[in-house]
DNA sequence: AATCATTTAATGACATGACATGTATATCAC
DNA sequence: GTGATATACATGTCATGTCATTAAATGATT
């Protein structure tokens, strides 16, 4: 098998299983993983428009989260407000409710950044970093991903 | 953003990207990757039962390609046909339609893999490689990965 | 041989993801 | 100001991906 192609699997089923160890951390949150980094997207840069959560979500293309903050909406977690100046837009923050399951969110991240620390060991982190951004690099996700580290830096 | 939330959103963007490229590549085949997975496994190690292409597929954790094959099956691609000593199980092959099919997918990966070799330039491919590896070493994934590599090489 | 446990596959349920289309609102060209 | 265009969001559709349950067939135990 061939470098690229083992890597191709690799991506796969690192992302697979990430998936599937976060799902069962947030089960019992009542939280998918994509509902998750919608409340964590709110809690550090909310409020949000519909497409500004869309800029910020790795998860998916960004073409439209609607049903996925449908569920939130459903679940008391995130208030939607029309915008007074455009009433096509929507306005997106956290409820109290929703605070509180974030900063539970954060926790559940936390443990999973420690067990990503401890693979790290004896790797090379930024040839890592440097080939995944190259993957996706110019493509919606990689500008989510670009976008998600810049609002982070934009915030002294 | 510490390095392992980074590496967390990058591995989730190339993926999703590299799922986003396939399919576009795909298209023309009608086929998705997950299904053009299919086609390889069977391709490489066919005649095999429902499990055992399970145990190899990296898209899906093994637990049931059920309806993956029922649309190759229906698409021509796939036979499926009882196996005698048991009948539980269902001897899966390629149909000739399904070789032609398979050539095809080869040559499309083959892109996807030189695509994938000019983004390694510079960076540390035993590094990366590791480190995905361990991110999903002894989950479904990582089996069916290590099965992968492990049936190529135990074709002499 | 009868019963129970295990294995294999199919199916139900739910939430994505991706792409396309529809609809209301706002903005631009003139 | 009016028509055309663009934007923001909602929705339809299809194929996953995951977990759970069901059904059939086989194997193990007694």
């Amino acid at each position: 098998m061939r470098p690229a192609e083992l890597i191709r699997y690799s991506v796969l089923a690192a992302q697979r299983e990430g998936n599937r160890w976060l799902s069962r951390a947030l089960r019992e949150l009542e939280l998918t993983p994509s509902a998750s980094e919608v409340l964590r997207i709110l809690g550090d840069d909310g409020p949000l428009t519909l497409s500004g959560v869309g800029e910020l979500l790795v998860c998916e293309s960004g073409t439209n989260p609607s049903r996925l903050v449908d569920r939130l909406v459903d679940a008391g977690l995130v208030a939607r407000v029309p915008a007074p100046h455009d009433r096509r837009q929507v306005q997106l923050s956290l409820t109290a409710e929703g605070r509180a399951v974030e900063a539970q969110v954060r926790e559940v991240e936390a443990t999973l950044y420690s067990r990503i620390d401890a693979a790290l060991e004896g790797v090379d982190a930024g040839s890592v970093i440097e080939l995944l951004r190259r993957l996706s690099d110019g493509q919606p996700s990689g500008h989510a991903l670009a976008n998600r580290v810049g609002v982070e830096r934009s915030i002294p």
